[in-house]
DNA sequence: GTTTATGCAAATTCTTTGCAATACT
DNA sequence: AGTATTGCAAAGAATTTGCATAAAC
Protein backbone atom coordinates (compact mmCIF):
# COMPACT_ATOMS: atom_id res chain seq x y z
CA UNK A 1 0.00 0.00 0.00
CA UNK A 2 1.41 3.37 -1.04
CA UNK A 3 4.20 2.63 -3.17
CA UNK A 4 5.16 6.03 -5.05
CA UNK A 5 6.25 5.15 -8.98
CA UNK A 6 8.85 7.01 -10.70
CA UNK A 7 6.55 7.74 -13.48
CA UNK A 8 7.38 9.89 -16.55
CA UNK A 9 4.86 12.78 -14.92
CA UNK A 10 7.17 12.75 -11.78
CA UNK A 11 10.20 12.81 -13.38
CA UNK A 12 9.19 15.68 -15.82
CA UNK A 13 7.69 17.61 -12.19
CA UNK A 14 10.82 16.99 -10.24
CA UNK A 15 13.08 18.38 -13.57
CA UNK A 16 11.29 21.63 -13.49
CA UNK A 17 12.05 21.88 -9.60
CA UNK A 18 15.22 21.40 -10.58
CA UNK A 19 15.35 23.89 -12.90
CA UNK A 20 13.81 26.60 -11.01
CA UNK A 21 14.96 28.30 -8.34
CA UNK A 22 11.78 29.52 -6.95
CA UNK A 23 8.71 27.76 -5.20
CA UNK A 24 5.72 26.96 -7.44
CA UNK A 25 2.29 26.82 -8.19
CA UNK A 26 0.35 24.32 -9.86
CA UNK A 27 -1.02 27.29 -12.31
CA UNK A 28 2.60 27.79 -13.15
CA UNK A 29 3.66 24.52 -13.61
CA UNK A 30 0.73 24.02 -16.18
CA UNK A 31 2.21 27.02 -18.07
CA UNK A 32 5.52 25.64 -17.83
CA UNK A 33 4.15 22.19 -19.25
CA UNK A 34 2.31 23.89 -22.04
CA UNK A 35 -0.79 21.85 -20.98
CA UNK A 36 1.04 19.03 -21.52
CA UNK A 37 0.05 17.24 -18.24
CA UNK A 38 -3.63 17.30 -17.07
CA UNK A 39 -4.10 19.91 -14.53
CA UNK A 40 -5.63 16.95 -11.76
CA UNK A 41 -2.59 14.84 -12.09
CA UNK A 42 -0.41 17.86 -11.45
CA UNK A 43 -2.25 18.27 -8.00
CA UNK A 44 -1.95 14.52 -7.30
CA UNK A 45 2.02 14.74 -7.99
CA UNK A 46 2.70 17.65 -6.28
CA UNK A 47 0.12 15.90 -2.99
CA UNK A 48 2.50 12.80 -2.59
CA UNK A 49 5.47 14.31 -3.29
CA UNK A 50 4.48 16.29 -0.65
CA UNK A 51 3.71 13.79 1.43
CA UNK A 52 6.83 11.98 1.00
CA UNK A 53 8.82 15.14 1.98
CA UNK A 54 10.63 15.23 -1.64
CA UNK A 55 8.86 18.47 -1.89
CA UNK A 56 7.25 21.13 0.72
CA UNK A 57 4.22 22.98 0.15
CA UNK A 58 3.10 26.65 1.83
CA UNK A 59 0.08 28.95 1.37
CA UNK A 60 0.72 32.17 -0.47
CA UNK A 61 -0.65 35.08 0.18
CA UNK A 62 -4.26 34.39 -1.46
CA UNK A 63 -4.68 31.13 -0.50
CA UNK A 64 -2.83 29.36 -3.07
CA UNK A 65 -0.61 26.32 -2.70
CA UNK A 66 2.98 26.81 -3.21
CA UNK A 67 5.65 24.24 -3.77
CA UNK A 68 9.24 24.30 -3.48
CA UNK A 69 12.31 21.71 -3.76
CA UNK A 70 14.11 24.08 -1.72
CA UNK A 71 17.43 24.63 -2.34
CA UNK A 72 18.22 26.68 1.05
CA UNK A 73 17.65 23.55 3.26
CA UNK A 74 20.46 22.03 4.63
CA UNK A 75 18.36 18.89 5.39
CA UNK A 76 17.37 16.41 2.73
CA UNK A 77 14.24 16.12 3.93
CA UNK A 78 12.25 19.84 3.48
CA UNK A 79 10.50 18.93 7.09
CA UNK A 80 12.54 22.00 8.67
CA UNK A 81 10.16 24.46 9.27
CA UNK A 82 11.10 28.13 7.72
CA UNK A 83 9.39 31.21 6.58
CA UNK A 84 9.11 32.12 2.93
CA UNK A 85 9.04 35.30 0.87
CA UNK A 86 6.88 36.38 -1.72
CA UNK A 87 6.81 39.00 -4.10
CA UNK A 88 3.53 41.09 -4.11
CA UNK A 89 4.61 42.30 -7.61
CA UNK A 90 6.07 39.27 -9.39
CA UNK A 91 4.37 36.59 -7.08
CA UNK A 92 8.35 34.87 -6.86
CA UNK A 93 8.33 32.95 -3.88
CA UNK A 94 11.49 31.49 -2.20
CA UNK A 95 12.58 30.06 0.98
CA UNK A 96 13.84 31.72 3.61
CA UNK A 97 17.03 30.57 5.38
CA UNK A 98 16.01 31.61 8.89
CA UNK A 99 14.70 29.83 11.98
CA UNK A 100 11.10 29.80 13.22
CA UNK A 101 10.49 30.67 17.08
CA UNK A 102 8.23 27.69 18.05
CA UNK A 103 6.75 28.39 22.05
CA UNK A 104 6.08 27.08 25.06
CA UNK A 105 2.56 27.67 24.90
CA UNK A 106 0.74 25.92 27.80
CA UNK A 107 -3.12 25.84 26.99
CA UNK A 108 -2.06 24.82 24.00
CA UNK A 109 -0.06 22.17 21.83
CA UNK A 110 1.31 23.95 18.65
CA UNK A 111 2.30 20.87 15.92
CA UNK A 112 3.31 23.36 12.84
CA UNK A 113 3.95 27.01 11.74
CA UNK A 114 3.52 29.04 8.69
CA UNK A 115 5.51 31.91 8.06
CA UNK A 116 4.85 33.65 5.32
CA UNK A 117 6.66 37.73 4.14
CA UNK A 118 5.55 39.52 1.64
CA UNK A 119 6.79 42.21 -0.05
CA UNK A 120 8.86 43.61 -3.31
CA UNK A 121 11.73 41.07 -4.19
CA UNK A 122 15.14 42.43 -5.64
CA UNK A 123 14.17 42.51 -9.06
CA UNK A 124 10.91 44.15 -8.37
CA UNK A 125 12.59 47.12 -6.34
CA UNK B 1 -14.86 59.27 -1.67
CA UNK B 2 -15.19 56.34 0.47
CA UNK B 3 -17.32 57.20 3.69
CA UNK B 4 -18.21 53.64 5.51
CA UNK B 5 -21.42 54.15 6.85
CA UNK B 6 -22.84 52.77 10.14
CA UNK B 7 -25.49 50.36 8.71
CA UNK B 8 -27.67 47.76 10.37
CA UNK B 9 -25.88 45.19 8.78
CA UNK B 10 -22.44 46.83 9.86
CA UNK B 11 -23.49 46.68 13.38
CA UNK B 12 -24.83 43.60 13.58
CA UNK B 13 -21.35 42.43 12.69
CA UNK B 14 -19.93 44.19 14.78
CA UNK B 15 -21.32 43.12 17.37
CA UNK B 16 -21.02 39.31 16.93
CA UNK B 17 -17.25 40.02 17.05
CA UNK B 18 -18.28 41.61 20.45
CA UNK B 19 -19.45 38.59 21.61
CA UNK B 20 -16.84 35.96 20.21
CA UNK B 21 -13.73 35.90 22.07
CA UNK B 22 -12.03 34.09 18.38
CA UNK B 23 -11.66 34.91 15.05
CA UNK B 24 -14.33 34.36 12.54
CA UNK B 25 -14.93 33.30 9.06
CA UNK B 26 -18.22 34.09 6.54
CA UNK B 27 -18.93 30.70 7.09
CA UNK B 28 -19.72 30.99 10.86
CA UNK B 29 -20.65 34.48 10.26
CA UNK B 30 -23.67 32.98 7.96
CA UNK B 31 -24.28 30.21 10.73
CA UNK B 32 -24.36 32.93 13.39
CA UNK B 33 -26.48 35.04 11.33
CA UNK B 34 -28.56 32.24 10.88
CA UNK B 35 -29.09 33.33 6.74
CA UNK B 36 -30.49 36.90 7.59
CA UNK B 37 -27.71 38.40 6.03
CA UNK B 38 -26.43 37.56 2.26
CA UNK B 39 -23.18 36.28 1.78
CA UNK B 40 -21.91 38.85 -0.80
CA UNK B 41 -22.65 41.90 2.42
CA UNK B 42 -20.43 39.76 4.67
CA UNK B 43 -17.99 39.42 2.26
CA UNK B 44 -18.12 43.39 1.66
CA UNK B 45 -18.25 44.18 5.15
CA UNK B 46 -15.60 42.38 6.37
CA UNK B 47 -13.43 43.85 3.75
CA UNK B 48 -14.41 47.07 4.79
CA UNK B 49 -13.73 46.84 8.36
CA UNK B 50 -10.45 44.98 7.69
CA UNK B 51 -9.33 47.75 5.74
CA UNK B 52 -10.44 50.24 7.92
CA UNK B 53 -8.52 48.69 10.24
CA UNK B 54 -11.44 47.96 12.56
CA UNK B 55 -10.85 43.82 12.39
CA UNK B 56 -7.74 42.62 10.67
CA UNK B 57 -7.59 39.36 8.98
CA UNK B 58 -5.55 36.45 8.27
CA UNK B 59 -5.42 33.09 6.31
CA UNK B 60 -6.17 29.88 7.83
CA UNK B 61 -5.07 26.38 7.08
CA UNK B 62 -6.87 25.83 3.82
CA UNK B 63 -6.62 29.25 2.47
CA UNK B 64 -9.73 30.44 4.07
CA UNK B 65 -9.77 34.14 5.45
CA UNK B 66 -10.54 34.73 9.15
CA UNK B 67 -11.25 37.88 10.96
CA UNK B 68 -11.23 39.06 14.26
CA UNK B 69 -11.94 42.33 16.89
CA UNK B 70 -8.62 41.12 18.48
CA UNK B 71 -8.55 41.27 22.36
CA UNK B 72 -5.41 40.76 23.00
CA UNK B 73 -4.23 43.13 20.84
CA UNK B 74 -3.05 46.50 22.71
CA UNK B 75 -3.74 48.89 20.10
CA UNK B 76 -6.92 50.41 19.23
CA UNK B 77 -6.36 49.68 15.75
CA UNK B 78 -5.24 45.98 14.92
CA UNK B 79 -2.26 47.11 12.75
CA UNK B 80 0.53 45.59 14.85
CA UNK B 81 1.26 42.34 13.61
CA UNK B 82 1.09 39.22 15.82
CA UNK B 83 1.08 35.28 15.17
CA UNK B 84 -2.24 33.49 15.14
CA UNK B 85 -3.69 30.00 16.32
CA UNK B 86 -5.67 27.63 15.09
CA UNK B 87 -6.92 24.35 16.58
CA UNK B 88 -6.80 21.68 13.86
CA UNK B 89 -9.53 19.77 16.07
CA UNK B 90 -12.25 22.28 16.22
CA UNK B 91 -11.34 24.89 14.26
CA UNK B 92 -11.06 27.49 16.77
CA UNK B 93 -8.77 30.57 15.22
CA UNK B 94 -6.74 32.65 17.98
CA UNK B 95 -4.64 36.10 17.95
CA UNK B 96 -1.41 35.63 20.19
CA UNK B 97 0.04 38.08 21.98
CA UNK B 98 3.52 37.59 20.59
CA UNK B 99 5.78 39.30 18.57
CA UNK B 100 6.83 38.81 14.84
CA UNK B 101 10.47 39.06 14.23
CA UNK B 102 10.56 41.62 11.00
CA UNK B 103 14.50 40.58 9.39
CA UNK B 104 16.48 43.11 7.90
CA UNK B 105 17.11 41.50 4.28
CA UNK B 106 19.04 43.75 2.10
CA UNK B 107 17.77 42.08 -0.98
CA UNK B 108 14.20 42.22 -0.45
CA UNK B 109 11.64 44.90 1.00
CA UNK B 110 9.23 42.93 3.59
CA UNK B 111 6.11 44.83 3.94
CA UNK B 112 4.19 42.15 6.23
CA UNK B 113 4.09 38.84 7.76
CA UNK B 114 1.46 36.46 8.87
CA UNK B 115 2.63 33.46 11.13
CA UNK B 116 0.38 30.76 11.48
CA UNK B 117 0.49 27.72 14.80
CA UNK B 118 -1.63 25.37 14.22
CA UNK B 119 -2.09 22.39 16.55
CA UNK B 120 -4.50 21.45 19.21
CA UNK B 121 -6.11 23.98 21.53
CA UNK B 122 -7.02 23.63 25.59
CA UNK B 123 -10.32 22.35 25.15
CA UNK B 124 -9.44 19.85 22.44
CA UNK B 125 -6.71 18.36 24.26
C1' DG C 1 -30.55 64.06 -4.01
C1' DT C 2 -26.33 61.99 -4.31
C1' DT C 3 -23.42 58.37 -2.82
C1' DT C 4 -22.71 54.13 -0.59
C1' DA C 5 -24.77 49.42 0.69
C1' DT C 6 -27.32 45.50 -0.13
C1' DG C 7 -29.33 41.30 -2.43
C1' DC C 8 -29.50 38.21 -6.01
C1' DA C 9 -27.68 35.56 -9.70
C1' DA C 10 -23.91 34.31 -12.12
C1' DA C 11 -19.04 33.97 -12.89
C1' DT C 12 -14.24 32.95 -11.25
C1' DT C 13 -10.62 30.58 -9.17
C1' DC C 14 -8.51 26.86 -6.84
C1' DT C 15 -8.94 22.24 -5.62
C1' DT C 16 -11.03 17.62 -5.12
C1' DT C 17 -13.54 13.34 -6.58
C1' DG C 18 -15.34 9.36 -9.35
C1' DC C 19 -14.43 6.33 -12.70
C1' DA C 20 -12.61 4.08 -16.66
C1' DA C 21 -8.28 3.58 -19.18
C1' DT C 22 -3.34 3.28 -18.88
C1' DA C 23 1.37 2.68 -17.19
C1' DC C 24 4.48 0.77 -13.83
C1' DT C 25 6.87 -3.11 -11.27
C1' DA D 1 -1.19 -9.93 -12.98
C1' DG D 2 -1.90 -6.63 -9.74
C1' DT D 3 -1.56 -2.01 -8.01
C1' DA D 4 -0.63 2.73 -8.59
C1' DT D 5 -1.28 6.51 -11.88
C1' DT D 6 -3.41 9.28 -15.31
C1' DG D 7 -7.06 11.90 -17.96
C1' DC D 8 -11.43 13.64 -18.37
C1' DA D 9 -15.57 15.47 -16.78
C1' DA D 10 -17.90 17.00 -13.11
C1' DA D 11 -18.49 18.56 -8.45
C1' DG D 12 -17.23 21.56 -4.52
C1' DA D 13 -15.88 25.33 -1.80
C1' DA D 14 -14.47 30.16 -1.20
C1' DT D 15 -14.66 34.40 -3.12
C1' DT D 16 -15.74 38.08 -6.59
C1' DT D 17 -18.48 40.81 -10.00
C1' DG D 18 -22.43 43.16 -12.36
C1' DC D 19 -26.45 45.30 -11.87
C1' DA D 20 -30.75 46.90 -10.12
C1' DT D 21 -32.90 48.25 -5.69
C1' DA D 22 -32.67 50.13 -1.09
C1' DA D 23 -30.73 52.65 2.65
C1' DA D 24 -27.64 56.28 4.63
C1' DC D 25 -25.86 60.86 4.86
Amino acid sequence: MGVIRKTKSVNTILEIFDKNEHAISVVELVDQLSHAMNKTTIYRILERLDQDAVLHSFLGKNGVKWYAKCNNCTSDHHHDVHPHFQCVQCGKTDCMDMDVRMPNTPNRQIESVQVLYTGTCEDCM
